[in-house]
DNA sequence: TTACAATACGGAACATCGTTCCGTATTGTA
DNA sequence: TACAATACGGAACGATGTTCCGTATTGTAA
């Protein structure tokens, strides 16, 4: 790897500014595209909303996944930089975590698709899991570990499985009214509190 | 509807023998693929399997989904009828709901990505989706019924929302050993006890 | 300003799906 | 044994993600 190559990848600010303003004119094609369709949208929808080729699109994103994650990346930076704020301002740390868990849901709620996507079965979707993960557990950890040392809640249950099991029951929230995630999460919670002991 | 058209259907047993032979060494064949492969498998690696061609598996499973629903009919079935016996054996109706929980996600682990298969999100698994909901929620409601009634859950949760947070919960089992289904879902359950009231 | 090399672009083409269609083969029966 | 009903096989279609490569654009050095 040579320290003078020039840096390449959705995140990079390209030398031409006709490819700095494509990957930007993607990005927000992607988000416009994302609100009506969903994530699953076909990459050939949002090439042709950005007037772009097939090329350039998959120049500026190795896959369908990477342009998931640019597009959302600021969002989950949010939200895991909300976490310390919360604990902070909140009555209890377990009032924090209820916060922060809400603030996720609002997040993963409003894209349709998204939740389903990161379950990286199917498609190649296990590098938005990954940053996903990487970026928000270690904030959950936090807010879990603050809430244990306060004895407000189990030991027995690390981030890891809780930012799953709210991410799994997000998933399919859309094209079923009758489905209410928030509900099962809230229950999830409950079970996760400490049962006062003797 | 003719009373006396010839049935037909994933379920029907054809008239002709080579017929209702092909039916079931395509079952055979995906069960096996299923094993192995998930019940992604595509429908041309089971034909093959079956030594069958296409226009012939398409000939007796409209569609992908009603294949896997054929393949796990009789497992639904089963599962379906273990509620009233663990409700009469169990020495509470919530330990009967705990037991008749397990047997499900058994059921849903075991078979890779059915879990994931069921929110019609991408795929048409709508089919699944209602089948497996149509069977189970009358079951699940009875357990839940009995053990509100014996003031041991509480009563805001129903049958479908519980059902789906459980198939959601299991969805991604395989290819991730960290992760637990069951925990949660044990977590869940702990949630749903109803608090001694004063 | 102008040539030209580096860079980026566009979209045809490929592979993989589920699914449909239709000419051919098999089967049950008169 | 002929023949009509039925079933079979697999080519072909449409959708999708992705790759490839000839062409166009851009920045820069002469």
């Amino acid at each position: 790897m040579n320290a003078s190559s020039p840096r390449q990848g959705s995140s990079a600010a390209s030398k031409r500014k006709d490819a700095r303003r494509n990957q930007q004119t993607l990005l927000d094609a992607a988000a416009a595209v994302f609100v009506t369709s969903g994530v699953d949208a076909p990459v050939r929808e949002i090439a042709s909303k950005a007037g772009v080729g097939l090329g350039t699109f998959y120049r500026h994103f190795p896959n369908r996944a990477d342009l998931v994650i640019a597009v959302y990346r600021h969002q989950v930076d949010t939200c895991a930089e909300a976490g310390p704020t919360l604990l902070a301002e909140s009555p209890t740390p377990f009032a924090a975590l209820e916060r922060w868990v809400d603030l996720f849901v609002d997040f993963l709620v409003t894209k349709h698709g998204l939740a389903a996507a990161m379950q990286a079965d199917t498609t190649g979707f296990e590098a938005l899991h990954t940053y996903f993960l990487d970026r928000l557990v270690p904030v959950c950890t936090q807010l879990l570990d603050a809430a244990a040392a306060a004895d407000e809640i189990r030991t027995d249950l690390d981030a890891y499985h809780l930012m799953r099991g709210i991410g799994n029951l997000c998933i399919g929230t859309d094209g079923d009214p009758r489905y209410d995630a928030r509900r099962l999460i809230a229950l999830l919670l409950e079970g996760l509190r400490r049962p006062h002991r003797p």
